[in-house]
DNA sequence: AGTCTTGTTCGACT
DNA sequence: CAGTCGAACAAGAC
């Protein structure tokens, strides 16, 4: 599933593709529930003649800054994939949006579980306003995490999940980064020992770093799977060390990796390694 | 055929 | 009221 990592892989691609300075000539959707706040037509409309000045990300967005100052975001939620094709290439089944391109080439969302967003923004800022601290930015220090765990009382993973919190973080690197930091999901987020918070700190950016640094983790061979802009596999999956790895023994002490269910989200760690009191 | 999976939003509960 | 929790969304994988 796209998170931080997976979709950071896919703003390089399409920067590496030369997207950037483009201009949007043509339009369509077959999906109105995917457009936020605009019908189908309205939306076309906003970006028809639009050059696209830049691209970046924040969270699991993907933002692309317009000539007038407004911005296309782009969640790709679960399934979510953006290809580019080139003139004459044949639409494939779940491709929901084109944006024709004018050097002839047109970029596709496709997205089979039909849960991905597209959003006009004519304020990137207020638009993004719901979402927390950037885990890779340099506002992301030990007391910044240290204040916002203290104040919950909520299971320390689905806290970690919460894109308010920490913006990006996704079932796959929550998992990996509560291994790496030796702490049971299922502890409450204001009992952590500064020992422990400094341990997360740490994790939390050492396995989106790892994960970016691997364009990103594919995980089996379906559709479901995370395939960037052409259509390249990540590399990830080799690095992590309990996601879906349940009955396999734990990369550090050999014990078997469990499975359990926490805040409805399937969850993998090692509870050796990560005791469920400090 | 039925269950599971996933990120995010929204409504309900405490 | 604020914080927390769980249902809902959609459709492929198994």
């Amino acid at each position: 599933m796209p998170e931080l990592p997976e979709v950071e892989t896919v703003v390089r691609d399409l920067t590496a593709a030369d997207i950037i300075g483009t201009t949007i000539i043509e339009v369509t959707t077959n999906w109105p529930r995917m457009i936020q706040n605009m019908s189908p037509a309205a939306f076309a409309e906003a970006l028809q003649g639009r050059r696209i000045t830049h691209l970046w990300r924040r969270a699991k967005y993907i933002v692309f800054d317009l000539d007038n100052a407004t911005h296309l975001l782009l969640h790709l939620r679960m399934t979510g994939k953006l290809r580019l094709d080139q003139p004459g290439d044949p639409l494939t089944k779940h491709d929901h949006a084109t944006f024709l391109l004018d050097d002839g080439r047109c970029l596709i969302f496709n997205d089979s579980r039909k849960f991905g967003r597209l959003q006009i923004a004519d304020d990137r800022l207020q638009a993004l306003s719901h979402l927390g601290v950037e885990p890779l930015s340099s506002a992301f220090t030990l007391a910044a995490l240290s204040a916002r765990l203290s104040k919950s009382t909520r299971c320390l993973k689905s806290l970690l999940l919460d894109q308010s919190t920490i913006a990006g973080l996704g079932n796959i690197y929550v998992d990996e980064a509560l291994w790496a930091a030796g702490i049971h999901p299922q502890r409450r987020a204001n009992t952590l020992t500064g020992a422990e918070l400094q341990l997360l700190h740490r994790a939390i950016k050492s396995v989106l770093r790892r994960g970016i640094k691997n364009q990103g983790t594919t995980l089996g061979n379906g559709e479901a799977n995370f395939y960037s802009v052409a259509g390249h596999r990540g590399r990830n999956a080799d690095a992590l060390k309990v996601f879906r790895r349940d009955g396999l023994p734990c990369p550090r002490c050999h014990a078997t990796i469990q499975r359990a269910i926490v805040g409805q989200r399937g969850t993998h760690f090692c509870a050796t390694c990560q005791p469920p009191r400090a």
